[in-house]
DNA sequence: CGTGCATTTGATTAATATCAAGCCCAGTGG
DNA sequence: CCACTGGGCTTGATATTAATCAAATGCACG
């Protein structure tokens, strides 16, 4: 995908109406496109904080922790908008779990702009708005005790991400490994591994290869991620 | 704290220069004080989200996750600007640790305004982020694996919120209770209390009573948080 | 000075991490 | 076309950690 038709992917999905020609070509100006291959990091100036519309592909959000361990803040698809903040008590990199196409938006290029901007503002502010529920989504479902009601909140989540408008069939397929899982869960592989093969065992999901998976019963799943049966 | 002082100190600590005064009265008609006793819990209208000002006390973000589980969020104190969205997969719920004085204003009446609202978007905007910035870093603290690790961190994160500008005398008052503290790292009230008292037994804090807490190795503490020792 | 509740501490049980094979699948080269 | 190889995944055995159950202590309040 080239930087013009990214763009308009963008206009299309994210971009308010109502804005004037003047600050969308400012816009067009101020972002760039950029193509990641599976498993390469975007470097960006730290600095500063970035929105990066997602075109095509998968990305990790992951924080650096310690040397040692990162610690994964949030998985993207397609059609989102993610906010990489500028380092402050942690830094931050976005990397790409499946080939990736990029647009990335200074966030100063949304809120500095001329008096006609309310637009870009009121985009900011929104997609600010989804990156905090989707955020707070996380910290609750690494708040829940055990391994299981964890991986179980997760699959639920994913698979109301992904299950959605895709091939009918009711398969999806996993765009990260047991370890991103398990990183971005606070557990380990084996952990991990071992509900999945739990779930599997008690009906709820089918698993095929490495990556493919179906929910089976998305009632009982939910019931096991420790939600009320009709949480409303 | 009445409705114009209280007002007053929202306009003082966040509201950006360059508002027209048209702008600012519209906004205060909009917004209305609560006075919230210790323990009370603010009542919305969970269709809508708000950003509530907090003028004084102290405060918790609450998610329901099931009938018997509470998931903290966050915690707040004077001089924030919470986030308080609507109702989506969980409902959300602040409560007040201490007796608290809050200016609640709808989400809306920041981003609907008239033309020379680009201030008000400009607001909202920044307090999301804040929001969304301290999120994710209970994400961060939340997927570390170890309690020690947990506990650690949420007495860096407190320690950092508190101790600057208060008595120097380098002790803070914890408002939350130790069930409380565990309600928002995910572990049990025992497990916390031992954190503490191992934490003690080391000499990077101290504590006096039940609330009174004091930080006598910054740098180790950290260490025990699991970060870099020069985390930047 | 009691009373009630939060907190701490101890003993035990349950869960997860760690260590160690073994398995499955994809890609490679014979 | 099939053996070979490597990395991710799964499974098993054990060690470590946190939850649970239970009791004692300490602090706040009447």
């Amino acid at each position: 995908m080239n930087f013009p038709d990214l763009f308009d992917a963008f206009d299309a999905a994210a971009l308010p109406p109502g804005l004037t020609d003047a600050a969308v070509l400012r816009l067009r100006h101020k972002a760039f496109a950029k193509e990641l291959a599976a498993g390469e990091q975007l470097d960006l100036d730290t600095t500063r904080s970035f929105f990066v519309f997602l075109g095509a592909g998968a990305c990790k959000l992951a924080a650096f922790v310690s040397s040692a361990r990162e610690q994964i803040v949030s998985f993207h698809f397609a059609g989102d908008v993610v906010h990489v903040p500028a380092q402050a008590r942690y830094g931050f990199a976005l990397s790409a779990l499946a080939d990736a196409q990029l647009l990335v938006i200074p966030a100063e290029s949304l809120s500095r702009s001329g008096p006609d901007s309310c637009g870009m503002l009121r985009l900011a502010s929104r997609e600010t708005e989804n990156a905090l529920a989707r955020s707070r989504e996380t910290s609750i479902i690494l708040g829940r005790r055990s391994a299981q009601e964890r991986v179980a909140s997760f699959i639920v989540a994913i698979w109301d991400r992904l299950s959605t408008g895709s091939h009918g069939a009711g398969w999806i397929d996993l765009p990260m490994s047991r370890g991103e899982i398990a990183d971005s869960l606070g557990l380990t592989i084996e952990t991990v591994s071992r509900q999945f093969s739990e779930l599997r065992d008690l009906d709820l999901i089918e698993t095929e290869g490495r990556s493919a998976l179906r929910v089976i019963d998305l009632a009982g799943l939910s019931r096991c991620a420790g939600q009320l049966p009709v949480a409303a």
